[in-house]
RNA sequence: GGCCCCUUGGAGAAGUGGUUUAACUCACCAGCCUUUCACGCUGGCAUUCAGGGGUUCGAAUCCCCUAGGGGUCACCA
């Protein structure tokens, strides 16, 4: 039975990179039909908050990477918070005194410090000398007696080889004598994170630890743990790290990089689900467009790259793109009234927001740019661009204009706007056909004056999409002033 | 500085000793299509796999060295 877990410590929002971490223990554990568990590991008292537990939680359900055990929805091995724990990590420990495994030291930080600093000077490796190793029982008990409070030693064994088959990276091997002992249980009585780990991992049994590969260097302490504990160590498998565009691990400098924020902009789930999972795995297929149920099916361990991935937003942009193009339009228009809400836009009805939806979505990065595409559409009147003008100056202008207004007025009222479309895609037609029999102008010369009087630019949407948009009003108003303006100029 | 990890084009990557003159995707560039901008389509973009040595009939794929990048050496996780 495959039991893997995310143990984020609350300290922050999910970010991107720790998201990727998840989504490859998730996809791991449902494609062995395994469980998968979140905990907190909130033993950092200074930086820890409820308030990041529910942000981290929010993220993973907003991503749809729900877990079977854990956080808010309990289970066998709980409780799931480390600081709720401390009974636990106690009975731990008395193992390790049993086994003479651990000790007090009773080292200032000023000590510590200075001992570092003298090491480096020295040019040798900064680990803990062993000065409270060899105190003598009477030594602690004296100590103990004056009130000092210790901090309690892992006594890490001499000159043996800590081998690892991760399950990424292949071998890995440590030595023993190039790690010191390591404080397990600070002074003020809470485990220390490799202490607690391994507990958690012990008693949730964990079969495989998957996280980022910062935690390498702390494997061999771990294992040393689970041996002296004599239980059995779970396979481990390291990924590698996401940095950002200019080849740094990514920082708050970039930007909000967090889940949250993603979520904020108008990325959908199922795309940065996709993009994460790509960036650092690849499917037998090479396929790149893929629904998390795919993924489980063909997720594995072996084809995680271990180099670091770079993470490029616009590939982001672009898979983003690729799902809200293919995004249900109700649930697209549910989405997207945020943020119109917030740009202070107002859409006609329902119907016309899935239309308008349905018109630009091709050109939608993420829906935090759909106001930008759509205010045109608001206003009464446009400002002429300079390159636009042209096209009114034309001298057919005017005839066209007035011509198209007249055809526009006779049209019978259109059920929907898909029939309006296609009923201003005939009328464009007929009267591109006319006015080139009558006037012997055409293609250019009839489009881009009525476009440039819509929108005031030389580009744009078709204008059968354009009329329904706008509405008959305010086609006519655009129009009305664009003639009003021509003639006053001419 | 010690230890550990990583290194295929601008980015994600396929590739695990021989039809690889290194797939595919994003980005970029060009052409076509089009009333315009886009979309779409077509084509271009690594004679080479960080560099250098080996092993081999044959290496991106195996070995060694060098360089570069990252991580870590906390009473943070």
């Amino acid at each position: 039975m495959v039991r893997v877990r995310f143990a984020p410590s609350p300290t922050g929002p999910l970010h991107i990179g720790g998201a990727r971490t998840v989504l490859f223990n998730w996809l791991f554990a449902r494609n062995h039909g395994g469980t998968f568990i979140l905990r907190s590991e909130d033993t950092d008292l200074e930086r820890s908050s409820v308030r990041w537990e529910k942000d981290i939680a929010d993220s993973l359900r907003w991503l749809g990477l729900t877990w079977d055990e854990g956080l808010e929805v309990g289970g066998p091995h709980g409780p799931y918070r480390q600081t709720e724990r401390l009974e636990i990590y106690k009975e731990y420990l008395a193992r390790l005194w049993l086994g003479g495994h651990v000790y007090y030291c009773f080292c200032t930080p000023e000590e510590l410090e200075q001992d570092r600093r003298e090491a480096m000077a020295r040019g040798e490796n900064p680990v803990y000398s062993g000065r409270c190793r060899h105190l003598t029982p009477a030594q602690v008990e004296e100590k103990l007696q004056a009130g000092l409070k210790p901090a309690i030693r892992f006594k890490v064994p001499r000159d043996t080889e800590i081998v690892i088959q991760d399950l990424i990276r292949g071998e890995v091997r440590f030595q023993s004598r190039d790690v010191g002992d390591f404080i397990i249980i600070k002074s003020d009585g809470i485990p220390t994170y490799n202490f607690a780990v391994v507990v958690d991992d012990i008693t949730m049994r964990i079969t495989h630890v998957i996280r980022a590969s910062e935690h390498l260097i702390n494997t061999p302490r771990q294992v040393m743990i689970y041996q002296a504990l004599g239980e059995e160590v779970p396979q481990f498998g390291h990924v590698s790290v996401v940095l950002d565009v200019s080849g740094r691990k990514m920082s708050k400098r970039m930007g909000d990089m967090s889940v949250t924020a993603y979520a904020r902009r108008g990325y959908l789930p199922e795309a940065v689900v996709n993009f994460l999972a790509l960036l650092g795995w690849s499917p037998p297929d090479n396929k790149e467009l893929m629904s998390l149920e795919q993924m489980v099916k063909e997720f594995s361990l072996d084809r995680v790259s271990k180099s670091p991935g770079i993470f490029d937003e616009q590939k982001l942009n672009w898979m983003n793109n690729q799902y809200i193009r293919a995004c249900d339009l109700e649930r697209l228009a549910d989405l997207a009234l945020p943020h119109l809400e917030k740009a202070g836009l107002e859409p006609v009805s329902r119907e016309w927001l899935k239309y308008v939806l349905d018109v630009v979505r091709d050109e939608l990065n993420c829906l935090e740019e759909l106001p930008g595409h759509i205010e045109e559409f608001f206003p009464d009147t446009v400002d002429i661009e300079p390159g636009a003008l042209p096209h009114l100056e034309a001298e057919t202008a005017p005839a066209v204009l007035t011509e198209f207004l007249l055809r526009l007025d006779r049209l019978p009222a259109a059920a929907s706007y898909g029939e309006m479309q296609n009923q201003v895609q005939q009328l464009l037609k007929e009267l591109n056909q006319d006015m080139k029999r009558e006037r012997g102008v055409s293609g250019r010369a009839v489009f881009m004056p009525i476009r440039a009087a819509l929108t005031g630019r030389d580009s744009g949407q078709e204008l059968y999409y354009l009329v329904p948009i706008l509405g008959r009003e305010r086609v006519r108003r655009r129009i009305e002033a664009s003639l009003r303006q021509v003639s006053r100029g001419a």
